[in-house]
DNA sequence: AAACGCCTCAACCGCATCCCT
DNA sequence: TAGGGATGCGGTTGAGGCGTT
């Protein structure tokens, strides 16, 4: 399956910045037929451009829909939400921002959302945050001893304490940095409902681990209620870990209740070290 | 006023994925 | 099922604006 030769490598097609004249064909020749057929397009309007450059003019600038002008406080907070949780999936958190392009969004990231939990000392690009690396592990401790408990293997660990960053860093957002709370603020999702999610989530073993929706001040990590029932030697973590390269994951047993598995840990005394 | 550096963002590029035949 | 065109997506580029020296 190669790659097709796109229409843009033909020579004498214009490139560069749109002028008002091919905005309008192009505006002109949308309204009036509808968009599709992005190759066939330019001819038909009348362009000397690319379906490729006609269909990013369009999405990105042309659209009626496209919301103008800076970003919200609450936009940007979405965004920082959405990324922590889908990375750099623009077109998916453009999905959540009626009116905003995955480019717009894109740009916005790179110019300055980025900058904030770094600046902050968190990068979100790398597993770890920066400075409060120590802090955050000494917080994690009681995870660690869950590995006896669990018969975890280390590698699959290290994946959980990375999730448990990831909603230590949304958590942080909120509580540090005071932005408002939007409909995205993320709870501490059940790790077992996000397989399907590109990073961190799609790889993880089987601890879940999600904030107390009425309790705030603490994060709640227990194992799977249906890896409770696992017994014969096999622990959850190498049946997971063993499923994860497939689709097809096996059946689980019964549910039963969580019970002595359930740890709480306060994560407050973390975020007013961080206040400055 | 000119030179320089930084920032922004529209646009491009190449690969991935979808979808039709 | 494979091939190939169409479209989507994310990373990158570069022109232009703006502030500083």
């Amino acid at each position: 399956m190669g790659r097709s030769p796109s229409s843009c490598d033909e020579i004498a097609l214009k490139r560069g910045p749109w002028t008002l004249e091919e905005d309008e064909k192009l505006v002109s020749f949308i309204t009036k037929y509808g968009y599709g057929r992005w190759r066939a397009l330019p001819q038909l309007a009348g362009l000397n451009r690319c379906g490729k450059s006609c269909r990013l003019r369009w999405t990105n600038y042309l659209r009626p829909d496209i919301k103008r002008g800076k970003f919200s406080q609450e936009e940007q907070q979405t965004i920082l939400n959405l990324h922590s949780i889908h990375g750099n999936k623009w077109s998916v958190i453009a999905s959540h921002l009626p009116g905003r392009t995955d480019n717009e969004i894109k740009n916005l990231w790179n110019t300055h959302l980025r900058k904030k939990p770094i600046q902050m000392g968190f990068d979100p690009m790398t597993p770890m945050p920066t400075i409060y690396k120590n802090t955050l592990y000494s917080h994690l401790h009681p995870l660690l001893n869950l590995q006896n408990l669990l018969h975890f293997d280390l590698p699959l660990l290290e994946h959980q304490l990375e999730a448990l960053q990831m909603a230590t860093l949304q958590e942080y957002l909120h509580h540090v940095l005071q932005l408002p709370i939007s409909p995205f603020t993320p709870t501490f999702r059940p790790l077992q409902h996000n397989r399907n999610m590109s990073f961190p989530f799609a790889h993880l073993p089987d601890l879940e681990v999600y904030g107390v929706s009425d309790d705030p001040t603490s994060t709640v990590v227990h194992r799977r209620p249906d890896m409770a029932a696992v017994s014969g030697g096999q622990s959850g973590a190498s049946m997971w870990a063993s499923s994860s390269s497939s689709n097809a994951l096996p059946p689980l047993p019964p549910v039963e209740a969580p019970s002595a598995d359930v740890l709480i840990f306060d994560d407050y005394s973390f975020f007013s070290e961080m206040d400055p």
